[in-house]
DNA sequence: CCGATTTCGTTCGTGGCCGAACGATATTGT
DNA sequence: ACAATATCGTTCGGCCACGAACGAAATCGG
């Protein structure tokens, strides 16, 4: 149901959609393009912070490092390079994120058996029941956020979300 | 068309996405949620390390200085808690966002003239010309990493997206 | 008028984030 | 064997990013 909502947050966001297409209306720009990806990024900043604000500064954790320990929750043990690409970080970052991590008592490394390069990094028990006392805090929020949607609707939008991931990881 | 896509990519996500209701299969999380926020996440986190590396790199600009940027070449001078919202940062931000863009020479500061407080941005004519040469290859990406949405699934990518942002703001 | 309050942008502390350079370790080629 | 190469995680410089505290400026109350 295009236009049931009428509210001044959504009159103002399609009013910027206008303007900003009438800004380059002589250049041939894919403007769904556009509109999309922008909101993406919106969209997850304005979440992120939500987040951040509502539920996890609560427990001293940033996003990332949240995202971290939710991947070591999910799949335990894990070396850095799988790590880093699960919670959407690079190495560079996973060192400082690991860091806050293991001075916080959450997780910890220790090296490979087998080879001295590599890394395996932990969740400790006092990680894991964090992450599972964050989540259902975290999980109502999240359907709060999405709760303008319906159920078919967030599926979808979890496919298309998936189809861009896709399409930026084969390149 | 569920199942449309069948690339290792696509059999990682969505495996990844069984292994986290898996891990939790015993609370009553809602997992529509839980999946659109966290691909919203890591879309954009995907989108915007495109953005850097492939197009914004070559004029040394960040993600937020650019957007900034944008804001202004789209709406000219702006005041700064104006932009700042618009451009989706905090004040303290915005602080260092235009420092690096005065320091490049593509914004200046001014104080309004009836209130010592205020802070008036414009852009100068270097930051325009900029904007307006990286915007035609930023929006070939765009519409590259949306490619394999069809039109209309963009603008209800788009949509929903907004949808996000409305229920955000009004709280 | 002029003190109290409000409203600005800035500063500061902490942490996240990237890519490039680095050092340590493992593997390969000969 | 052992030098060249490849592959790890870490470090580093620069840029973001937030919230809290700050100081300057405008407004309000009386």
């Amino acid at each position: 149901m295009p236009g049931a909502f009428s509210s001044d947050d959504d009159a103002e966001l399609r009013q910027a959609e206008r303007d900003v297409t009438h800004a380059f209306e002589d250049q041939a720009f894919d403007f769904a393009a556009l509109l999309a990806v922008s909101n993406v990024f919106r969209a997850a900043t304005a979440v992120r912070n939500h987040m951040e604000r509502e539920v996890l500064s609560n427990h001293q954790l940033g996003w990332s490092a949240f995202v971290t320990l939710f991947v070591l929750r999910v799949w335990g043990a894990k070396e850095s390079h799988e790590l880093a690409r699960e919670a959407g970080v690079t190495g560079g970052t996973l060192t400082g994120v690991l860091t806050t991590l293991e001075r916080r008592g959450f997780a910890k490394r220790r090296t490979h058996p087998h080879d001295g390069r590599r890394v395996i990094v932990s969740p400790t028990a006092k990680g894991r029941r964090t992450v599972d006392e964050i989540m259902p805090l975290f999980n109502e929020h999240e359907a709060m956020v999405t709760a303008e949607l319906s159920e078919h609707d967030r599926t979808e939008l979890a496919r298309m979300l998936r189809t861009i991931l896709r399409t930026l990881d084969s390149e």
